[in-house]
Formats: structure tokens, sequence, C-alpha cells
DNA sequence: GTGAAAGCGCTAACAT
DNA sequence: ATGTTAGCGCTTTCAC
């Protein structure tokens, strides 16, 4: 079709063709600007355009009006199941809306993330979208001195400086620790996940704290500390425990990963879950169905995350400064019983 | 710090501020063109445009020289397990080579892969990593007669006639069927993907002459069809599959996903895997470890499809048009013996 | 080795 | 309702 040197079709092109002006053309093709154009050239502008394969370069448009029509978004890592359905979602919204998605990776490393949040920076987005945030983080400092737009999604920093949107970790640590005391457990232990993020952070502190509702004695509620949200970390922090706590018949792993490095660990030293040790997760990530041992977890609310998240993003590109601001959104997990917990053996 | 309205600081800005012309600020930041630079001017440069925040507008950059360097990436969906794992590896390597790899998502829309095509190649792609091709697709054809350096992954269209690297559909299937026939089964039917994409047509095809091969009579190797790659229509077609041919005592699915919906409906019928029937995958998507029934499967040389992939785009795109054109690379998969299969039962 | 000027493709004043 | 002009930020001739 194309048979010609593929050279861009450009507004001047379609003008050209019609022998009107560039500018009726970008007016005629922009619904915004539509209505100071007759009815009849609209027409032939859509049709020839069409006929000419036109498409607009959003680059040209970008550069003139500032705004790039796109959004950032960034996680730690692609790798980890609990972030793709998280994407999807925003990323559905946001084509929705007209935006485009662009991600970027952390890959858990704090300078690379400060250089991929230059460069979604100088790429233009219009706003920001970070599901990877340290509690003190170079990276949230820079998108806000840039001014840019930024929503911080289940990840958030010490001092609430930002929109932000996440889930109730006390709630879900709650329901958990509930589950596990209703069935009979009394001597539950934490394997707590980064304390330089603030949801390892905060499921730490539910866990204690609800520990203590329960009336459970700090030392029958013993707490690990894993160094990342990882399999392997969660592995290791679990050897710890069952060495200093052979006595623990319940652990609440900071997240589903965790969990199972955790159910690994209890493993390797000879003894089952459920029977011995019941495990619980955080997250809910795909095909947990299928496991060999289904984690008891939590589930994010992940539709309403991507909803939120980018209902606020957008009311900050659009300057809607209605309401106050930094807001901040709290969203309720749910509880998923599985296999991996049960009554505790001595009960 | 930078309290001031935070307009964008351009190479304008900088050359201002060292009372030097905006041209030579360019080449001295320009890796190709330093040397048309005193060395002095160089440092001069280098140091004020950090010191004022400095950093290049890729939009004008990209409008001006053609190139925006970034690649498209298409897949089906990224909540298929299956693709964060090529993701990955493809985003590491354009980063690692300078370029910004945009992602976009057919959602197995025709229409709206088309859509997303345009899309991406409007933004000014400089070349397009496609894995999610239909035998025959629009898509591809609008790539080639865009004349976007294009390669397929994983998934080709009919006519060759683009670059493509791809997994040896027929060695996996032979090494699963040798696998299975080893153990002893003599009744293996096959539950066949989509045929309008090539894998699954591929792995139908290989399914055939392997069972030949192996002088299983066609009747003894029933073939049934899924309209997708999914769990459902896993389930489904092993359904039905169950009520033609009660007496197979293995089955080969197209992918592991598929594999997985015909566990459900195994189970559903009361029989168990492996005990009364084989099952085995195709992919090695993350995690089967810890699957209750581990899945025997094929894993993908994931990094030397992306690898493969990155360098065909990259010559391309450089214009090395040094080798015959289109390539066709043909990568090994390995077989993963688990327990979703053993000795049929009768034998 | 450096500067001036033009232009990538688009759109928003400012005309008319 | 439409055309003219200028300019977004950059790079690249073409001069000097």
């Amino acid at each position: 079709m194309n048979n010609d040197k593929n050279k861009r079709i450009t507004v001047k092109d379609v003008a050209a063709a019609l022998d009107i002006s560039p500018s009726t053309v970008s007016r005629a093709l922009s619904p915004e600007k539509q209505h100071l154009v007759s009815d009849r050239v609209i027409e032939l502008v859509e049709k020839k355009s069409r006929e000419m394969g036109y498409t607009a370069n959003p680059m040209a448009t970008a550069l003139k009006r500032g705004a790039t029509k796109t959004i950032g978004m960034m996680i730690p890592d692609i790798l980890n199941p609990m972030f793709p359905p998280l994407v999807h979602e925003i990323q559905q919204l946001t084509n929705r809306l007209g935006y485009t998605l662009t991600l970027a990776y952390t890959e858990n490393n704090q300078e690379l993330a400060l250089e991929e949040i230059k460069r979604l920076i100088a790429r233009n987005v219009d706003g920001i979208i970070l599901a990877s945030a340290f509690r003190k983080d170079p990276t949230v400092d820079y998108c806000l001195d840039q001014g840019k737009p930024l929503v911080l999604v289940n990840r958030v920093i010490d001092k609430q400086a930002s929109d932000q949107v996440l889930v109730d970790d006390r709630e879900g640590i709650y329901m958990l620790f509930e589950h596990l005391h209703s069935l009979g457990h009394r001597k539950i232990a934490h394997v707590a996940g980064p304390s330089d993020i603030s949801s390892g952070l905060s499921r730490r502190h539910a866990f204690l704290s609800t520990a203590d509702m329960f009336d459970v004695p700090t030392s029958d509620a013993p707490v690990v500390q894993t160094d990342a949200f990882t399999e392997v970390s969660g592995k290791k922090a679990m050897r710890e425990l069952l060495e200093q706590h052979p006595d623990i018949t319940a652990v609440v792993a900071t997240n589903d990963l965790v969990a199972l490095g955790c159910i690994a660990a209890i493993e390797e030293a000879g003894l089952q879950v459920p029977k011995d040790i019941s495990v619980t997760g955080f997250n809910d990530m795909p095909y947990l169905d299928w496991f060999r041992i289904p984690l008891t977890t939590v589930s994010l609310p992940q539709a309403q995350l991507g909803d939120q998240a980018v209902r606020m993003l957008l009311s900050q590109i659009r300057k809607e400064s209605d309401s106050s601001f930094p807001r901040k959104v709290l969203l309720q997990p749910k509880l998923v019983v599985r296999k991996s917990t049960g009554a505790p053996k001595t009960a």
C-alpha cells in the first residue's frame, strides 16, 4: 500500500492535500477545538487524514502542549507475582482514560530507582504512580521537588507528603491473628518484612499490637526480621526462628513469598504445615489455590487500589485541588482461609 | 531546593548561564559530538548542567533526530504468568543498551492489538518486539507496511516475512511424548491450543508426527481443541476428551495453563493425576514447584529468547543488513520432569 | 572550536 | 470560520 518512502504524514501534508491551513486541520482533529470549525471541513479533514493514514505525532503535541498524556508507574520488580495484577488494573484504567502507562522498575535498588524516576520525569510523564517507595525515599523527594503529580500505592513514606492509597495492614494482620488465635494458637510468631519499607514496619507494629489485644505476652509473640520480601529471606528468617523459638505453633509472615520461604524452612526441619506449624501470608498472589499447601492469606482489593490511585492522580494532574491535600485512602483487605492454617497440635 | 516555579531547565538556560551558545552546550553533552568541543568547555558544561539539574527533553530530541531510543513490546496479557519473565529479560537488556521499553497489551483482542500497535508506531518507537502474533495478523502487516523494525517472539505468522525467534515446539513436544511413552503410555491425547496461533498449531503438528514416530496410531492419539491458552479452555476441552476417549492414560497439553485446566477436569471426574492420567504442560511458568501437582513441562530459554530478539531488533534498527533477512532463530527447550506424570495404571 | 539560524510536527495566540 | 505566525527544546547545517 504505502509503497513509497515511508515518510511520516503530517498535518501539513493533509492541509496541503485539502488546500487549507495546518491549523484548521489541527483544530478539526482536536475534539476540544472542533467547535471552531465548520462541520463540512471537519468531515473533509477526517476523511482525508484517514485516507492518507495520518496519525498525529505525540512527541510534537507533547512538546507544544507540555502534557504527554502519559503516566509513569514504578514497581520494584515485575517478577514479583503481586505486581502484575496491580499493573494490569492500572493499565486498563489509564488506557480507558486516554493515558498511556509507562512502567519502570527499581529492581529493589535505590540508586537505579532514582535514575529511573528521573528518566520518567525527563520524558515528561504527566504524573507518577509509585508502588515501590521506601520509608525514606529520594525518589519521592525528587518527584515532590519537581512538582510532579504523585500517588503512592501500598508503600508509603514516613512523612505524609503526597497522596497515598494503601491497604489496611492493621486490619489484615488482625484478621490473620484472630483466625490463628481462634484456632487455638497461643504462641504465634511474626516474620517481619524490611523495616525500611512501610508495609514491613506497619505489619510488624500491627502484629505486636494485635498480640497485645489478645493478651498474648511478648515472649509468646516473637518477631524475626527479613531483609527482603522474598522466599529466600523468608526461609533464612524462619530457620532462625525455629532455632530460637521451637515452641511456636503458628507464623504470620509479612507476605506470601516470605510465607513460602517459611514453609520451606519448616519442612526442611522435618515439620509439617499446618500440622506442626500454621503459616499465613499476605497479598493473595495468583494461583495460590493450586499450591501444595494453599496459603491462608489476606487478599488486596486490587481493583480499588488501582481505581483510587488513578483517580487521585488525575485529580492532581487536572489541578482539582478541591479537597485537602495530601489525601490518604485506606482500603480493606479480605481474609482468605486456605489449608496452611489449622488447629495447633497440642490443642 | 528547586523552590521556584519548576520550569524546565533547557539547553538555552545552561548556555545562558555559561554565556555560550546552545549549540555548544548540545555538542558538549552529546558523546558523538564532544570531539568538536574543547575539553575545557565540556567540563564547564557538564558541571553547570549538573548544578542546574538539566536533563534533556527526549521529546525534543526525538522530534529533531527522528529516533526515540524507545522500543515497543507487545504481549497478550501481563496476567499470563509466562510473560513477566520474558518482559523482565527484555527490559533489562534494552535498558542496558540505552533503550526504554514500552509495553502494550492486546488483551487477546485483534482490534485492540491493531490500535495499540498504531499507537506504538505513532509514538515513534524505533522498533517492535511482538510476542502476541496470530498466524495471520494485521498487526504484523501494519508494522511491515510502515517499515518498522520488527521481531516476532514465540508466536509467528505463516509467511516468514520478518525476523523471528522461537522455541522448538517440535522438540519440546517430542521430549514430552517420549517421556510419557517411556513411562509406558500408549494412549496419549493432546489438548491443542488455538489453531490461529502458530505455537498452538505447531505443537499440534508436532504431537501428531511424534505419535507417528512412536507408532502410536491416530486412534490412540486423539486431539481436542481449545480456543484459548487458558485454564478455563483447558478444562472444557478435557471434559470433552474424557467423554470421548475415556481410555487415554496421558495428556499432552499445549501449555501450562491449559494443563492446569486439564487437571481440574480430571479431578472433577473423580480421577487422579498422575495415578489415573498423566498430564504435561509447556512453558514452565513460575512457582510450579510449589504446586500440589507439580507439572512435568518444558522450560523455555527465556534469557536466550530475549537476548536474540533484542539483538536482531537492534541490528535492524542500525540497518546492519549484513545477513540474510528475514532471519529465524530456533531455540531449544528443556524437559522438566515433575510429579504430574507417572507410569500408567494398567502397565 | 564556536555561534547563528533553521526546522522536526504540532498548536495557540493573534489576526482577519 | 479560517489563515498567519511563532515557538515548544533540541540538533544540525552552515558560516566564521
